[in-house]
RNA sequence: GGAGGGGUACCCAAGUUGGCCAAAGGGGGCAGACUGUAAAUCUGUUAGCUUACGCUUUCACAGGUUCGAAUCCUGUCCCCUCCA
């Protein structure tokens, strides 16, 4: 089998390592017990952290033993790497509710069977930790002048670090220590914004266990530009179908740059390198066909097939010529409404297509809004059955956010 | 604890001799044109309610002065810088 390192390397997800020769090595000659760690800022995981599934995921395929680390601990202080500003300090509750949503939600994407994989939260050791004892076991391994020199405070340097979040290195820091005498971890990753916090565990194990361990970081998932990617006007991309619906979530990758195409595909899909370069290469418009391939692939392995054919029939009855209508997202209205009439602001309103009313008679003033193929002229408009076909009206806003209204 | 600076719409940021401020400009978003469900470009738009005249809420928070306040006064909270 190749080694997962050149793999990871091929695809282009890594960015940094400690020790590149030496962990190729091991990951060529033994089953290696690595981790990743993940905070729960949310309710549900979104496309930044699936990229570092993926990676899990590549791992475990080549006979490594993953460790998911659920950060209960470290949620409650927050990473200040890379940020600008403090985040909201997340409430005991939230951080417990969130850390079921992301459990349920690894399950999908690694197998979690004896021996193949462990989910640990970090909260069982440290929230109970005695705070001198901690200092002086592991307070006293950590330059304070080193730490302030690292690229991910300089800008909180700038506009103020809390003693709290300070912290958060060391914890992060003290988890590899523990995974490693724990379970043998030698490996951590993580993107690339958890570099220092993860030199800090690597050189913590050397220096209290005199142990080796490493790290390794991932390119984030930006665009040709620079800008991170996952975001929409309307926030994340959420892996939760309740969050983001798989037909958004199949738009939002059929959209991307022509420019990110080839990249998305390596990082996101298990097709080959081949194929992936081949149909990163197609010029024009014939690129549309890579964004398809990309989009199915990736809802795929998040939403599974069926979602994922649904979301491709959808997006191919209402762009092209296909009749079938898949699942496009849709909202029920009582009949009986229909029947008494109902104005197109509030039917727009409800759909949640718009956010006020205001928006909506903005839209339709802009000929952003058409009926069944009807361009709506009128923000006046009464919707009645006329309207309905067969129980069913098309609502699209612009050009490519498509709805169904559907009677019951 | 002391001295100084600051908190403006999604973000950044003007505006602080009181009315012309629902608040410049930029970014972002949305829509229109073009197109390939792309990018770039151009145009419009971007608090809520309203067909509209207009009305309502908004410039950290709570009060006050005034015919009228983002702008003046008082108190409170928060942030930054320097000092201790």
């Amino acid at each position: 089998m190749s080694n997962v390192y050149d793999v990871l390397l091929e695809r282009g997800y890594i960015d940094q390592a400690t020790h590149e020769e030496e962990l190729r090595e091991l990951l060529g000659k033994e089953k290696v017990t690595f981790y990743i760690g993940f905070d729960p800022t949310a309710d549900s995981l979104h496309v930044g952290h699936f990229i570092q599934i993926m990676v899990m995921m590549h791992m475990q395929r080549h006979g490594h033993r993953p460790v998911a680390l659920l950060g209960g601990g470290t949620g409650m202080v927050g990473d200040p790497s890379g940020k600008t500003e403090m985040r909201k300090l997340l409430t005991k509750e939230s951080v417990e509710k969130n850390i079921e949503s992301f459990k349920k939600q690894f399950s999908r994407f690694i197998d979690f069977g004896p021996d193949k994989a462990i989910m640990v939260n970090n909260a069982d050791w440290l929230l109970n930790l005695n705070y001198i004892d901690f200092l002086r076991e592991v307070g006293r391994h950590f330059s304070i002048n080193r730490m302030i020199a690292a690229e991910c405070y300089k800008n909180r340097l700038e506009k103020g670090l809390t003693f709290l979040e300070f912290n958060y290195m060391i914890m992060q820091s003290y988890d590899f220590l523990e995974l490693y005498r724990r379970y043998n971890c030698k490996l951590q990753m993580g993107g690339s914004d958890q570099w220092s916090n993860i030199i800090g565990g690597v050189e913590l194990i050397r220096r209290i266990d005199g142990g080796s361990a490493y790290g390794l970081t991932f390119k984030l998932l930006t665009t040709s530009e620079g800008k991170k990617m996952g975001k929409t006007e309307s926030g994340a991309v959420w892996l939760d179908p309740q969050k983001t619906a798989p037909y958004d979530f199949y738009q939002y990758w059929r959209n991307v740059d022509d420019k990110d195409v080839e990249n998305c595909l390596a990082l996101l899909t298990f097709l080959p390198m081949e194929e992936v370069k081949r149909l990163g290469s197609l010029e024009g418009s014939e690129i549309n066909k890579a964004k398809e391939v990309l989009a199915y692939e990736v809802t795929k392995l998040v939403h599974g097939e069926t979602e994922a054919i649904n979301a491709q029939k959808a997006a191919q009855a209402l762009f092209g010529a296909g009749k079938e209508e898949g699942s496009i997202p849709t909202t029920e209205i009582e009949e009986s409404r229909i029947e008494a009439g109902i104005d197109i602001l509030t039917l727009l309103q409800e759909a949640g297509l718009i956010p006020s009313k205001s928006e909506g008679r903005r839209l339709i003033q802009q000929g952003g809004i058409t009926l069944a193929e009807k361009k709506v002229e009128d923000f006046n408009l009464v919707v009645t059955k006329e309207h309905f076909t067969d129980g069913k009206l098309m609502i699209r806003k612009g050009k490519k956010v498509y709805h169904l209204i559907k009677l019951k």
